[in-house]
DNA sequence: GCCGTTTTCGGCCCGACTGTTTTCAGTCG
């Protein structure tokens, strides 16, 4: 799987293009084709051994090219002498808010900079403030845009963001003059990791709005501060941007500000074939200028005949053409999960008690949760011997005895050992209602071998969820890679569902693998992995990964009634 | 560099904020 190797190479390129003047739209044709190839569901060597790469979207010719140079030879020349041919320190600059490709050509070109290092000494020297169109504030910016390189995070989890986002709009909703407010951009498209956070307010009087927002208290520094759009970086280190717009342009700059920019351009260039501009105040006539649509996203949708998409869809990855057809999905919701299928309790390393999680399960309105403690060889969890585990299957049969509207189903997250075989005496896998098994160590086999013991994993008859298939930890941890080609056709074959981990940090298997998981057939189950009963709300983290990859209610294990649950599953 | 029942050439989304300017270029999203 080339694909994100490719890809990055490609946004490389493009980056690397914009310090060379080069056109605009070449530019942009580099980065549509790298989304294009981070959101494929397959792999792209097979594409080109099947000759088909100029189907994907914004490969041409010359890109299909590259990548069967890139496939062949493991290089790419017009990449290295691209790169030859730019000084690393513009690229380097480049990145410095604040600092585009002209200031960085500029800066270079006068004192031959090797790193941003030499800039920073520069510029408190104040030796660059006597450039052209460099004074003294540039050069303070410059040094303030090193400062945040420093301190930003590349990228934020969903699970930090989100609740920063939700908190930093409860406090605005009482500002005066706020009439509508919505978290909008990537956190309202749930996406795994988040560059900012985008916040978009409805008022006709936003000065006072704008003030209290840059007023805040997590606020570290003001980025900018206008009349309308305002930026600030937060102690935590992410960025937030506030925009106030009427509330007749609400839908349009929803729209707008949610993105993903790839979609808001597709949708504008529609538009623009119907004589239609979108900005973000609204839909408008291209002759007279009049007003055709805006008020709410809905409308907008309508207006360029497209049925309306979900946010967790808009990355301009074939939903434009789907909701054209009135083929969009039915997307899974929250309330569509009966019941949570990866929970773990104080016989391992959860917190609480089985009776207790029951307790909490049923107050979410679930009809089950299968408690998976870990198996005898996770030593660093608590995992059950065989005998703890007959005990914890008789405690579970005793509390299902005595509780009514809730069923405790007896499972386990049983350990794949490095050799493939299963962590427990086979002769207990009957007495089980549900089998989840994972690898925790020996991350680093390689492909190949990882591979085959998630293969052998499924094809015990017992077996019937991989939970957390790629083990990735963001920020800590990258997934390994699988021929999940192969995994995908063996899960079919056994009737195994695959984990999405609701885990924040996990979130495995991630969007793209799951919209690969529904199209070929193989069904996923959602659990939150709880250990502590909090966790049981990481449950939406999962739903949202599910949306992303477009999966409906059908194609979710924990969204069928228990007797339909128990029977889908094998024995 | 991509793309096309309007086109194989000539389009390609659109606007806010800042600093250095005196009308705009650069940067960002």
């Amino acid at each position: 799987m080339r694909n994100f190797e490719i890809a990055a190479m490609f946004n490389e390129m493009a980056e690397l293009l914009e310090t060379k003047d080069e056109n605009p739209f070449k530019i942009r044709a580099y980065r549509k084709a790298a989304q294009s190839l981070e959101s494929l569901t397959k792999d792209i060597e097979d594409i080109a051994k099947q000759g088909t790469l100029q189907e994907i979207p914004g490969i041409g010719r010359e890109l299909a090219a590259k990548i069967e140079e890139i496939i062949s030879t493991g290089k790419l020349k017009a990449y290295e002498k691209l790169k030859k041919s730019i000084p690393a320190a513009i690229p380097d600059m480049v990145e410095i808010p604040g600092v585009g490709p002209n200031t960085a050509k500029l800066l270079y070109n006068k004192f031959k900079l090797k790193s941003v290092g030499q800039l920073e000494k520069l510029a408190k020297g104040h030796k660059i403030c006597n450039l052209p169109n460099i004074k003294e504030k540039t050069e303070e910016n410059i040094l303030r845009g090193i400062e945040l390189l420093k301190r930003s995070k590349e990228r934020m989890p969903l699970g930090e963001a989100l609740p920063i986002a939700i908190e930093m709009t409860g406090r605005l909703r009482s500002a005066p003059g706020v009439e509508r407010i919505n978290y909008a951009g990537s956190v309202r498209r749930m996406k795994e990791t988040v560059h900012d956070i985008d916040i978009l307010i409805t008022s006709s009087k936003p000065k006072p709005i704008m003030d209290a927002f840059v007023a805040l208290p997590r606020v570290r520094d003001i980025l900018a501060h206008g009349a309308t759009k305002s930026s600030v970086l937060l102690k935590e280190g992410i960025q937030v941007d506030l925009r106030i717009v009427e509330p007749e342009s609400y839908g349009a700059a929803l729209l707008y500000f949610t993105g993903s920019k790839q979609h808001n351009i597709h949708l504008r260039g529609i538009a623009n074939d119907m004589g239609y501009k979108i900005n973000e105040y609204g839909v408008f006539n291209g002759k007279t200028g009049k007003r055709a649509a805006g008020e709410e996203e809905e409308s907008i949708y309508k207006f360029l005949k497209l049925s309306y998409i979900p946010p967790e869809l808009r990355e301009d990855a074939g939903e434009i053409e789907a909701a054209a057809k009135g083929g969009l999905p039915d997307l899974v919701e929250l309330k569509d999960i009966r019941g949570d299928l990866h929970v773990h309790s104080e016989w391992s390393d959860g917190a609480h008690s089985i009776k207790e999680l029951a307790a909490a399960a049923g107050k979410r309105g679930y009809e089950y949760i299968a408690v998976t403690d870990h198996s005898e060889s996770l030593k660093v969890a608590g995992g059950l011997s065989g005998v703890e585990l007959k005990e914890k299957i008789k405690e579970i049969r005793d509390i299902n005895r005595k509780i009514k509207g809730l069923t405790v189903l007896a499972g386990i997250e049983l350990d794949i050992l490095s050799d493939g075989s299963l962590d427990i005496d086979e002769a207990l896998l009957p007495e089980l209602d549900i089998v989840v098994a994972a690898i925790h160590s020996g991350f680093k086999q390689g492909k190949e071998k990882l591979t085959r013991r998630i293969i052998s994993a499924m094809k015990n008859k017992h077996v019937n969820v991989i939970a957390h298939p790629t083990s990735r930890l963001m920020g800590s941890r990258d997934a390994y890679e699988l021929d999940f080609e192969e995994i995908f056709k063996v899960a079919r074959e056994t009737n195994t569902a695959l984990e999405i981990n609701a885990y924040p940090d996990r979130l495995d298997l991630n969007d793209i693998n799951a919209r690969r998981a529904k199209e070929t057939g193989v069904a996923v189950a959602i659990g939150s992995d709880t250990h502590v009963i909090g966790q049981l709300g990481n449950m939406a983290f999962g739903v949202a990964v599910a949306r992303r990859g477009w999966l409906e209610k059908k194609d979710v294990l924990n969204t069928l009634a228990l007797d339909k649950l128990l029977k889908k599953i094998k024995k």
